[in-house]
DNA sequence: TTGCTCCTCACGTCACGTGAGGTGGC
DNA sequence: TTGCTCCTCACGTCACGTGAGGTGGC
């Protein structure tokens, strides 16, 4: 059910293939993320947009603000030449992501375990409460 | 050299002493999470003060709101009775949100690993278009 | 008098959510 | 005419950051 690569989609059949609001996709629009066509005052996303918008909800996954993302999309659209210096850009800010990602890793580890230690502390003392109440 | 039971401190001295911000105490204030004691207009910060503070920033790191940390808190200081059902109660949210770490986690080592496959994609090219280059 | 630390507004940030109020084409 | 979908403001949210401008005690 993916659209053919000519078709133009309403905002609503935009949402509904990438699952999110419309808010998002007029707020991207406002960041400059993405430039759909305009038929009166309706959208209309073609498959610019609809390749455009992967990147930004990948980019999102990574950690990446959507002004980052802004700059790296323009950094490949702006001049076709390049590919070298541009793809070693992209690799270190990868890097750079990829690094903050694993600490932030690190750190959801360590609170995980630190809640489970507090939540069998818990359990612990609930069930000495509850044996001495029906020891009354 | 932590302070004594009885030590009143400055809001700076509070800063270091749990790594924050005034504007964070402050905040954290105006959220009623914290009263710190005044002398004239300035911030007096008490050993209750100190011990509240402590489980504000666990309940953070645990990806509780500060109003659901303010809740709880207020929960424990209100009555001082119902010991079971308070403990039942705080059991059943730390279950929830241990649940959604989990999920977090599980989002956050998927994106890790897209992005670790990314980054090889993009370091075979970037060797290709440099041997090329070289070739030249 | 000069610094230092403290204070209170109050606007800015980030990525949207959420109405309010209005238009266009079937 | 009635719905439906679309639109544009514009304020709200969350957890603070960041000046601006001013006070108090050593």
């Amino acid at each position: 059910m993916s659209p053919a690569r000519e078709d133009l989609l309403s905002i609503r059949q935009m949402c509904a293939l990438f699952d999110v609001t419309p808010r998002t996709l007029r707020f991207y629009e406002a960041k400059e993320l993405l430039a759909p066509l305009r038929r009166g005052t309706a959208r209309l996303y073609g498959y610019r947009d609809r390749a455009r918008l992967k990147l930004i909800l990948r980019g999102k996954r990574f950690g990446f603000s959507l002004e980052d993302i802004r700059q790296l999309l323009d950094m490949y659209d702006r001049n076709p030449g390049q590919q070298e210096a541009q793809l070693a850009r992209t690799y270190a800010l990868a890097a750079e992501r990829l690094a903050q990602m694993e600490r932030q890793r690190a750190e959801l580890d360590e609170a995980i375990a630190e809640l489970k230690a507090e939540m069998d502390w818990g359990a612990t003392a609930l069930a000495a409460l509850r044996s001495a109440a029906a020891a009354e």
